[in-house]
RNA sequence: GGUGCCUUGGCCGAGUGGUUAGGCAGAGGUCUGCAAAACCUCCUACGUUGGUUCGAUUCCGACAGGCACCUCCA
């Protein structure tokens, strides 16, 4: 099916083809390894994962991934630091090793996220490669030569800048961003004693060491240079190398359009003369309760808050899906329970389809609408609320007990193949649960069972009451009870 | 100061120039000794204000409110 994209370049949705052959490859902006990831970071990744799995499964693409691990940046250097409050000891020993601190410091972050996406179901097969900005050093330094030869980067003090006003006599500079030049940074602070740039415009591409700071060695022209690269010029580097350009996806958070996205564009062509890519995608931020996350405000989470106050992670993957990624996305507790229940209802559903025991004649007719209007929904800029409330409406027009067993074959089919986008479901029929229940729980239900037999309803009731309070449900059935594990 | 986005019922969240989004919560019902679960039914909104129109939540303008970027924050 042909899968339509916003493309933040044209501001439109547009149809997306593949440069070469059916492969995608596609590049997304991945974390700075310098502590957790927090909720609003997963979201950014969530919304790649999306793209893919629907390039893969609907538009029936191979997909070629890469994300990168940016491990080398002023944080990174701040926390790897000795006497550093962030270290701990499962880094192992802080030595007097600049860079091996670094490497260290960030290799834990860098686990630490691989195991927090997991846990979103993101799934690290998935990916081709996972670069880290340390090992493409030589690449980047071979862009800024390159630039530098074309006289669109300077050097100064060690590091070298960008030329941003040299770069707009040749090309567009504001293609993501619309700049006003006249007002450009009118009403901002500008740190620009921080570094010595000609033009407050100019980004920087490489920095001179400092004190204190892990470096690389680099002399261009007989000058030395060394020193770290900036953050613009890492993605340059490695979509090159592991993509070649121009590749056909670059997605990333709103707030990296600029200054990133757009020095990254600028480099790439001045260095390599081709642009990275022709669609760049980007998914908005994420709010709690309404409010901007920030330490500040205590609404600030990352995945292992919210799992240490017993929340799964899947309940997050699918609350995030069911909000458009374009649009700002709420995050609050009650609507974590909300996805929650309305994810177990498809659960159940599914389950419900592995039935053989009951079979209606609802015949299988209408998969093949609900399975075009799902898929074209998501096919249409990832259009996931939408997709799931036909999936909804689906269930409630069609139960699983009267469908017959063609359609009931064919609806799990779909399931299937849905579930290798939302990958939030178990394609199985429901697990019989090997309840370990305590005896005493037992002995209370066998006595409210002969109190219910005698009539002794207040007897029955507070047995009943007891039990619940022990954290267990219990249903009545025809022949006696079942309890269930809160 | 510049740039962009947003404002839908109790909550989340789609969409449309006139006709049902969907989910959660809530109400009523069936079932049950009563519950729980399940199933059925119901709850009809579009920030304010002008304009265009036979008709606007949907188009245009103004205003209000919220958010973001211009600071190596997804």
């Amino acid at each position: 099916m042909q899968i339509y994209l916003y493309n933040s370049l044209t501001k439109t949705i547009e149809p997306f083809k593949p440069l070469k052959g059916n492969i995608v490859r596609m590049y997304s902006c991945g974390p700075t390894v310098y502590n957790y990831a927090h909720i609003g970071n997963m979201r950014a990744f969530l919304f790649a994962d999306l793209l893919q799995r629907v390039l893969k499964t609907i538009g029936e693409f191979d997909v070629k991934w890469v994300m990168n691990i940016t491990n080398i940046d002023d944080k990174t250097i701040r926390d790897s630091a000795p006497g550093s409050s962030v270290w701990n000891s499962e880094m192992g020993n802080q030595t007097d090793n600049l860079m091996d601190n670094l490497l260290k410091f960030t290799r834990y972050f860098e686990k630490s996220f691989l195991e927090d996406i997991s846990k979103l179901g993101i799934r690290l097969e998935h990916f081709s490669a996972m670069p880290k900005a340390t090992e493409f050093i030589p690449q980047m330094q071979e862009l800024i030569r390159k630039i530098i030869k074309n006289e669109i980067a300077y050097i100064s003090e060690g590091s070298v800048y960008f030329n941003v006003n040299e770069w707009r006599k040749k090309d567009k500079y504001g293609k993501l961003y619309k700049i006003d030049f006249e007002n450009f940074r009118a009403g901002v602070r500008i740190d620009a004693d921080q570094y010595e740039r000609e033009d407050a415009n100019d980004f920087v591409l490489w920095k001179f060491k400092k004190p204190g700071e892990p470096y690389w060695e680099f002399e261009i022209d007989g000058v030395i240079c060394d020193g770290r690269p900036g953050w613009h010029i890492e993605c340059s580097a490695m979509e090159k190398e592991l993509l070649g350009l121009p590749f056909d996806i670059h997605t990333g958070g709103v707030d990296l359009k600029f200054p990133h996205h757009e020095d990254e564009i600028a480099q790439s062509k001045a260095g390599y003369g081709v642009e990275p890519t022709a669609f760049w995608c980007h998914n908005e931020f994420l709010e709690v309760e309404g409010q901007k996350m920030s330490k500040s405000l205590g609404n600030y989470f990352t995945l292992r808050d919210l799992m240490n106050r017993a929340i799964d992670p899947l309940d997050i993957r699918f609350a995030m899906l069911s909000a458009h990624y374009g649009s700002t996305y709420n995050f609050t507790f009650e609507g974590i329970k909300s996805a929650r229940k309305a994810r177990f209802r498809i659960q159940d559903y599914i389950y419900d389809l592995h039935d053989n025991s009951v079979t209606g004649n609802i015949s299988s007719d209408m998969i093949a609408s609900i399975i075009d209007e799902t898929y074209s929904a998501l096919a249409t800029d990832l259009h996931t609320p939408k997709a799931l409330a036909f999936v909804f409406t689906f269930i409630n027009d069609n139960p699983a007990n009267k469908l017959n067993d063609e359609a009931r074959r064919k609806a799990l089919e779909f399931f299937t193949d849905l579930n290798n986008i939302f990958d939030v479901w178990k394609i199985e029929s429901k697990p019989i649960e090997e309840l370990i229940i305590p005896s005493e729980i037992i002995d209370m239900a066998e006595q409210r069972l002969q109190a219910k037999k005698d009539r002794n309803y207040v007897e029955a009731d507070v047995l009943r009451q007891k039990i619940i309070e022990a954290g267990y449900t219990i249903k009545d059935t025809k022949e006696g009870y079942t309890i269930e594990q809160k």
